[in-house]
DNA sequence: CGGCGCCTTGAGAGTAATCAACGATAGTGG
DNA sequence: CCACTATCGTTGATTACTCTCAAGGCGCCG
């Protein structure tokens, strides 16, 4: 109970990160809250949906840190995107077929699955959530390619103060920074295995970051201490996670 | 005229590439067959929509080869998808507003424009092909992650050998492979801004599957001697790119 | 013929990977 | 409660892949 806050809804990110992106009305927001009731709880590195599966549900990610990734032959994994508190996962399966990567945890987990069938009728009956559903994919193409920019071209160091601005300014869209400061459960080698890096030079391209004053990263937790410095070495312009010109006041700071 | 052939329709890719992924009736292909016909003609290393701008068509690429790319600051320049022909570039952008990147040809191209006023009728009244254009959606995200993991963790020559590998696969999708050839009119240099390598070094990473006998880049035509060893090297697997599980004859040899 | 774009080659520097070992930390069980 | 173990982080040394800089060659077009 309680009226309508301004302030992101700390209950559920789904519908504190949809609300960014298109207006929903009280009864858009109930739906959202119905689909995303009884959540599973998953321990860490686990396995949510299998390469080369054919999953028959959605998966919407309530807390905790997920990704979708790559296993190749050798051994080597390539994290592909995070999935993080509010996003959902896989709408788009039933047309798709087949998974060509995997979606796993990183930290524990709180998820929810819902049946495609179930998606399809919230989306026929709700078009406002359609929309922002939309948007999210429109969100999550930008971010890929975004990613290939920084694997593709940038130093060791641009690419994580690039990964650490992405991830704070996803966050910000649900509510779980403060002052500059987010969760960020990962290890070197998750960060590693995001940034095409071995965990060796993303230890000292870490250090590189605290010696400079800039980030801080312990207790499972990221703080910008230079927000804008860090920017600046990343070239990070956050426009392309807030597709759809709703410039809601998601004004940096 | 003329009765309907099983071979790909090298007059019209857009046609090729979408009977591809979805059945289409003679209504369909006589709607897309209006929608690209009075194409322009551009030169070389033009740009088609800037970054930043708000396009108000769509684009179809009916020959040569253009990209998505951005650009950094620094100069550097990133490659970030191929658009070949067939391909559909920005159906979205009505909705996610600005641009967040630039596309732009790469050797000279035959390119059509499409208002997206007249994109969405052509949608709304032939369902078939809204689903092949969403299920070209689907293979440009799943060639996004493919790219991720690329750049990320392949070494120079796998990563070149899998570009290779896509781009003889997709231009198998519209009929302009031959015998394991196909038009590929970059430089070195472009490629390089794809693979995230020098030019020098892409240069001796071509002189290294030439000198292995793999592959025969010259006279702007790519030609795998080997396919299966380049594929090999790329572990490439092509089903990425036909979403929606239409086993439709797409076997690799 | 001259110029320009592209490809090629060589040398040297630098970034990041690998290998190996040690230290810190937290959760577990005795 | 403390020892134990596993995971994660840190450090050093060495290797190697890739970049940068620089120069020269080839082919095409004006």
């Amino acid at each position: 109970m309680g009226g309508a806050t301004s302030v992101p809804d700390k209950g559920n990110p789904l519908i504190c990160r949809l609300q960014g992106l298109a207006n929903l009305g009280l009864a858009d927001i109930a739906a959202l809250e119905e689909i995303s009731s009884s959540p599973w709880m998953l321990g860490p590195h686990v396995d949510l949906i299998g390469d080369e599966a054919v999953p028959k549900d959605a998966l919407i990610v309530l807390e905790g840190f997920a990704c979708r990734y790559k296993q190749r032959r050798t051994g080597a994994r390539q994290i592909i995107a995070y999935l993080l508190p509010g996003d959902l996962c896989d709408v788009d399966v039933p047309s798709s077929g087949r998974m060509d990567h995997a979606v796993g945890t990183l930290s524990a987990c709180r998820v929810a699955r819902v049946p495609h069938q179930a998606l399809a009728e919230l989306t026929a009956r709700h078009p406002n959530i359609a929309r922002a559903l939309h948007l999210t994919k429109l969100a999550e193409a930008a971010t890929a390619r975004e990613w290939i920019v920084n694997l593709g071209c940038r130093s060791g160091i641009e690419r994580m103060a690039h990964l650490f601005c992405e991830l704070m300014a996803r966050l910000e869209l649900v509510g779980l920074v403060q002052d500059s400061s987010c969760p960020l459960p990962l290890t070197q080698v998750d960060l590693g295995e995001s940034l095409g890096l071995s965990n060796v030079h993303v230890n000292r391209t870490l250090q590189d970051l605290r010696g400079q004053g800039l980030v801080e990263f312990k207790g499972r937790r990221l703080t910008l201490l230079k927000p804008q410095r860090v920017r600046d070495i990343a070239e990070f312009s956050p426009a392309y996670l807030w597709p759809g010109a709703r410039t809601n006041g998601h004004a940096i700071p």
